[in-house]
This record gives C-alpha cells, structure tokens and sequence, in this order.
DNA sequence: CTGAAAGCGCTTACAG
DNA sequence: CTGAAAGCGCTTACAG
C-alpha cells in the first residue's frame, strides 16, 4: 500500500503569493493579515481595509491546506461516495447535497462507486487522506459493518444514505420503503388487480428487503397469493426493466399488474409494454418508485412513490453535522415519509 | 472578502496517528517511514515489509495535505464545474471524466454552477484555496475571458468544456456543432421536409451559435427560406422543448421537421406532440443532439448527433495534463467528431 | 494593535 | 540504510 501518486507533477505551478508577502507588501505583520482573514475584532477598520486592499493588488490566495494543517482541522471536504454519478435518482440527490452543503461552507466530493467495493474501498482510503470532515455514503452491495467501522475508528463520522449495512450500527438516512410499496400495491389491489408482480432490485441491499416487504405486507393481507416467480429481482437499469416483464408475463400471462423497484426499472416496463403491443393503463398497470422529473413525461405519465430528494440531503447534512461535532451521539436513523403519487398508467383489470 | 469557514468544528477529531507514530511504532527513523511510502528503492526488503505492517497495525492514515504543503505541490485534486449535476448529459460526462482521472491517480472535485456567475466564481475560489491542480470548466453563459484569465494567471491551467468563452484565448474541447446540426438538416431536407424550425439553446453561449449555423447552412445550400420564427431559442429543459414546439407550430402550421438543440429539448418536443395528436415519425419529424441512453427508448426511438462522452472526457483530461505539465505549451483547441444517428423519429413530410 | 516564535505532518538533502 | 534538521504556509498565544 504505497501512496497513490497523482500524474508525475513536476512542480507547483502556482504563482504562490504567501500570506507572508501579503504582510510585507502592506506594511503589516503576518499576524495582522491572519486575523483579518479570520475577521477578527483586534483589528483596526483603517488596516483591515489596507490588508483587503493589498490582498486583491498582489492577487493573494488563501491556502487551506496551511490553515488546516496549523489548526489540526478538516478544511471543509466533505465525502460523498453514491452507487452512479450518471443514474437520474443519484443526480437529483447530488444536487440537493450541493446546495446545502455550499450554504453550510462546506465542499462535497462527489464519486462513484460503480456498486464495486475494491472501488469504494479506494475512494474511502483517498477521501480519508485528504482529511475529509466526514463522509456520506450509499454502501455497495457487500459492504460489511467492518468497513464502516474501519472508517469510524478511524475518526471519520458517517451516514449511510438510501441503504444500510445489514447488523451495523451507523446512523442513516432511508426512505420509507416498505409503506412505499404497500400503499403502491394496496393501490393496485383496490383497482381490482389480483396477479400482481414485483420486479427489480438485488438481493444483497437493504432497500429491496423492505420494498418487497410492503408488496408482500398488501399481498397478504388481501389474501392473493405470490407465487415465487411473481418476485423478479435484478440489478438496476432500463434494459432490466425490459426483461424483467418478459419474465413475468412468461411466468404467468394474467399478470395484470407490476410493482417496480425504481421508476428506471419502470421505464424498460413501459418501453417493452410498447414492444408488445400491451397498453399501459388498460392492459397493464405499472407502478415505480423514486419519482424522477421524467415520470410525469412518460407515456403514459408514471404512477409512482414520491421521496423527497432534498429531504434526503438535507437529513443526511444534518445528521453528518451532528456527528461531526460529537462522536459519541447517539446513534440515529431517520425514515424519510413517502407519497404515492397517482398518474395515468394504472386502471383496473381488463379480464 | 474574509474565508468562508466550514461549519464550527471544534477540534479535529481524527486519531492522528502520524508517520512520527508508525517510526516509534515499529522502531526506525521517520525519514525510513516517508521512503517506504514513496516505494523507494533505498530501504531494504524487510524493513519494508515491518513498516507496511506497523501502519497497519496502528491504523496510520497518510496526509496529503502536509505532503502537498512540504512539497509544493498540489495534491492530486482537480475541479470540475459543470452546468448541472443532474442533467443526463453532464451526468454521463462527469462519469467518463471520474474514471479517466481517478486511473491518473487524481480525484476529481465535482460540482454544478447551476449556470449563474456568482456560484461559478464562488466555486472557482473555494478550489483554488483547495489548492486543485487545474480546472475543467463548463463556462456559464455570460462568463468574460477576464475570469479565465485570472484563474489563468493564478497559475491554474484551465480547459473549457463543451462551451467556449468568446474572444477567449484559452483551450477548449468542443463537439463539433456546425457539422452536427448540418448533418441533421440535410438529412431532413433530404426526406422531402421543406419547412425545418430550429429549437432550443441560448444565444449567450458558443454552442448555440455552431449549432444555429450548421443549420442555416443546410437550409441555405438548399435555398429553403429561414423566417426569423424558425429559430427559437429558449434556455435547455423538457418543458422548455414543449413551449417551443407550440410555438413555432403557431407561427406556421407548415412546420413538419424539428432540429432541437438537444435530446432533452427533444424529449419535451416529442410529449408535446403527442398531447396535440401529432404522431412523430410520421407528421413531423424530430432530430436532437446528444445521444442521451434514453434516446433510444423514447417512442419513437429518437434520430440525434452523437457525440461520445468519452472522448470529451479524455480529451479534456489529456488537455489539462498537458498544460499542468507546461503552463507554456501552445493553446491547444479539440473538436470532436460528431455522427448521425438514425432512428424513427423522422419520416417524409405527409403533405 | 504588532512582531517573534513555535508547531501542524510531512519531505528532502545531508552527514554518518 | 538511518537520524537530525530545515521548511512548506499558515495560526496562535505571548510579550511589547
């Protein structure tokens, strides 16, 4: 484990104006031009104003390394490792991130971890190099509470974001899964709809878990049954969403209804649906999850499970905050409240 | 213009456990410690392998920030400004861009300006204090050369990315937009339409400009007439591609082929559309540019330009090695090839 | 209000 | 191969 090098850098290029020549070029101490930077009361308006003045003609530029190394500080990096840079649910999420944290004076590094672990482990190890403040992280699949704790002790504060790590004890940020898929599929039921399926998401994350539970909670109580190829799970995507009702109208032709894992994975539904010559919202009923800017342009426009996005940012920030400030707090997990959002591509059954 | 701080954080929290530590810990000189880190080949076998060990075994996390400060270096940070962090394109790009820097053994330090001044600016600052070692910059409309310029003279090399500042004399990797809405236009005329609008984009941003170009040039070679309501410019999104089909559908009902700045634009086009009962592929014809994944499962599958991802994505990255390495190195600008890609949105005009 | 001084965690010649 | 020493750009008491 030697250091990652970055690009054979032969030098730094920059023009370096120190505080120091700041200092000589005004005619002050170094102290002085500190305790401006930091807005300190013991400064006279007259040379604070000369300081500003010197710091823009010499075109100073504050080193935050310097500054964080003296203080024994983070110098305000803050982790974000999620599953794609590139998937709609995660854009929506980064952006949020962005926002609050900018306004809390923070800067989030936003990365991937493609859903590797040998990926996210890197990222982790770099991002704690840099002496990040914290870290907010949607756990790979496969990720164990060792990992998380490895972080921990290391003296890095955490959240999970949208999963958990099965038996770990960190604090976390998760939507309300099972009410979502349960009020997705009692919908589903009161239409008249008996075969109903489940598609997509992976076994190995919390989240599908709980998503299948709501849909196996409705199911049951309804008395209809679920016969084992009802539940397709599958990884994340479009294409996915596409196979998936393949297989299920394989499985059995009177399925008249589909909960997604995601609005993605509904997506492949409906394009498929289109494939097949099968009308969503009079042959097929099709319900996603997350609801994306999109799903009210499908056609038709997406029935779906609402979760605020900004809730999420703003929870997971608040919550990294509190860590930050006291690692001994106790442990929290707060449950996001979801809506069922009702559009056009349910109906009842055709039969 | 006093530091922006990060959120009160006491105390550093980490175990700082330092290279001091690992030299006690295992029993050589902390100059040994530093040697193996930077694998070099005058420590011997053995005392590598108990100083690899002993980091292990007490949990020593390496510090880039005083490595960086010691050196004069950067350390292997880069900012990255994008327009949006939750637009499918950026999406796509900053996911291209995340790997090829990475496997340099650099982190990429991501966020969106949300395409207004000041947060670029803000943005540009906080970086710089980070210390990045160059910027890859999505410049926001209205950007002057005088801001690159002095991100420039700070001594941060710079490349700008798929947008260029006017009169700026700085690197730039583009697609290649003339060619690309050119290919598109004649490919219309040569179904037979006569009356082709052009929708979307800013006039305050290069790309617009290329692209309306490559357009008239295909309109004027064909000696088709161009009314000034042809051309309807109207900031990026889907509902903005909605309002535009109105609109140019109302200043002539003739209009049968539509050239879109975007695929997003494309995407609002076509659920116009289809809420005015006009079937696309059929009664009028769609073009976009981009190539988003989701192209392709749009209904109809959507005819665009391509321009690939990745080659923006190391196109830029080899750019900005190139001038970290050589702040002197001849201004370089790439303009990357773009294709047409026929799917089924476009037909012959029913008249 | 100012200046000298110490120290954050590293790296890098340099003498042994 | 090792150890002592200097220094990166800051901040922070402390004495004036």
């Amino acid at each position: 484990m030697s250091i990652v090098r970055p690009w054979n850098v032969p030098n730094q290029n920059h023009k370096r104006v120190t505080l120091h020549d700041v200092a000589r070029h005004v005619g002050v101490s170094k102290s002085t031009v500190s305790l401006v930077l930091q807005d300190s009361p013991s400064v006279s308006d007259k040379t604070r104003e000369r300081v500003l003045r010197g710091i823009d003609e010499i075109g100073y530029v504050y080193n935050r390394k310097a500054a964080a190394l003296r203080q024994h500080q983070q110098d305000g990096l803050m982790g974000v490792i999620v599953n794609g840079l590139n998937t709609p649910y995660s854009g929506e999420i980064l952006n949020q991130l962005e926002q609050v944290a900018l306004a809390g004076g923070i800067v989030p590094m936003f990365a991937s971890s493609g859903e590797r672990l040998e990926q996210q482990e890197k990222l982790v190890r770099l991002y704690m190099e840099h002496k990040v403040a914290g870290f907010i992280l949607c756990p790979v699949p496969g990720t164990t509470s060792s990992v998380l704790d490895k972080i921990w002790r290391n003296g890095f504060p955490l959240v999970q974001l949208m999963r958990e790590v099965p038996f770990g004890q960190f604090p976390a940020v998760v939507a309300d899964n099972r009410a979502g898929t349960y009020a997705a599929t009692r919908h589903l039921i009161g239409l008249g709809h008996k075969h109903i399926a489940f598609v997509g998401g992976r076994e190995d994350i919390s989240d599908y878990h709980e998503r299948v539970a709501g849909y196996r909670d409705a199911m049951n109580e309804a008395r209809l049954s679920m016969p084992s190829g009802y539940v397709y799970p599958i990884p994340q995507s479009r294409a996915a969403g596409r196979q998936a009702l393949k297989a299920v109208l394989d499985y059995d032709a009177r399925i008249s209804a589909v909960v997604c894992f995601s609005d993605l994975m509904a997506y492949g539904v409906l394009s498929m649906s289109r494939e097949l010559g099968i009308t969503v919202g009079r042959d097929l009923a099709v319900v996603g999850f997350d609801d994306l800017v999109d799903s009210r342009l499908t056609y038709p426009a997406l029935t779906t499970v609402r979760v605020s996005t900004a809730d999420f940012a703003r929870s997971a920030m608040e919550l990294l905050q509190l860590y930050i400030r006291d690692q001994q707090a106790p442990l929290e997990r707060r449950v996001l409240p979801v809506t069922l959002v009702t559009r056009e591509s349910c109906g009842a059954p055709q039969s």
